[in-house]
DNA sequence: GTCTATAAATAGATAGAC
DNA sequence: GTCTATCTATTTATAGAC
């Protein structure tokens, strides 16, 4: 009986699969504990035995939507990392409500969860921001790209609490956007 | 008399000042309308004549957000942008407490605000996708690069409300990492 | 370990005086 | 237009029965 997942195991493992999704899709803010504890098939009451505080869970949360997801990588041996970005920049991946994510990403994203007025003016200033790029970007394609990393790699940075690691990447963004208008 | 400025002008632009470096920093849930109006050296009950609701002021924030940062480009009559990349891209940028930085990646962010149990997680889950990245891709600044392209160009597709601007994007940022890994 | 009931705090929004 | 005071809803967290 030693392999056994015993009932405890079993709920907390219910309630951290709940909350990977609604809190990767929703953000920490917009779900509630009774909201997960319900898809979870439990009470609020019998949070508190399995995580010491909401935040305690987010952060187990982020664990388990990074697991989830990344066992639909291709299990070859190495993966290919420009073939699985093919996957992972596709519209199937921003809209799927019905599989596990991507935490990374869709964790990074106080916009996501707003109302059209906030999302349409957030939709405005990146225009904006591209027709900045393009002044001195002639490629569309190219100022796309630009912005994306610089966006992405400036958002990312903020989020890693290891200042050598979050340095390092802004300097390798900083070369990426050289690499990527080159022939400019 | 035509030119100046009114008081009710003026209130409304000191609390959308004090909104917008509090929002970008902080992030919406964890700023109350309180503290936005005691920044703004004013009290609660003066905001409804000014804003309908939070989430009004919010989209206002983001737009007065992006004046602010933007007024800092260089004023030449063209931005270089893979110069401006420099700056937006460095740790004063990111760190920077004082000045208003770009609403476009600050605002891209459920995991600053959180504690350190989070962004710890956050940073360990970074760092086992970056370990994914290197299987392939041999050059560690690619890969980082690669990693912010996806992650970035991803998160920002999802928070676009204009469906045929978020598929360019993505479609782009898909030849990005292409360009990117060109040598391997 | 899970439940129901409740405490305690926070914050968005409104009312009415000046 | 700005103030103080208040209503109301939400939500985290705890207490105690089973």
């Amino acid at each position: 009986m030693a392999w056994q997942v015993t009932h405890k195991e079993q709920s907390k493992d219910k309630i951290l699969t709940s909350a990977a999704m609604l809190f990767t899709h929703h953000g920490f803010d917009k779900i509630s504990i009774d909201q997960v504890m319900e898809k979870a098939e439990l009470t609020r009451g019998a949070f508190y035995s399995h995580f010491s505080s909401k935040s305690d869970l987010y952060a187990q949360a982020i664990n388990k939507a990074a697991q989830v997801a990344y066992q639909r990588t291709p299990d070859n041996e190495t993966v290919q990392m420009a073939e699985y970005a093919q996957f992972y920049l596709s519209p199937a991946h921003r809209d799927d409500n019905l599989q596990q994510p991507c935490p990374l990403a869709f964790l990074v994203s106080d916009i996501n969860q707003k109302n059209e007025q906030v999302k349409s003016t957030y939709t405005k200033t990146f225009k904006r921001f591209i027709k900045l790029a393009e002044q001195s970007i002639t490629d569309r394609q190219q100022a796309l790209q630009s912005a994306a990393l610089m966006i992405g790699g400036l958002a990312i940075a903020r989020a890693l609490n290891e200042e050598p690691l979050s340095d390092e990447l802004l300097k390798s963004c900083q070369a990426g956007v050289l690499t990527l208008t080159e022939n400019e």
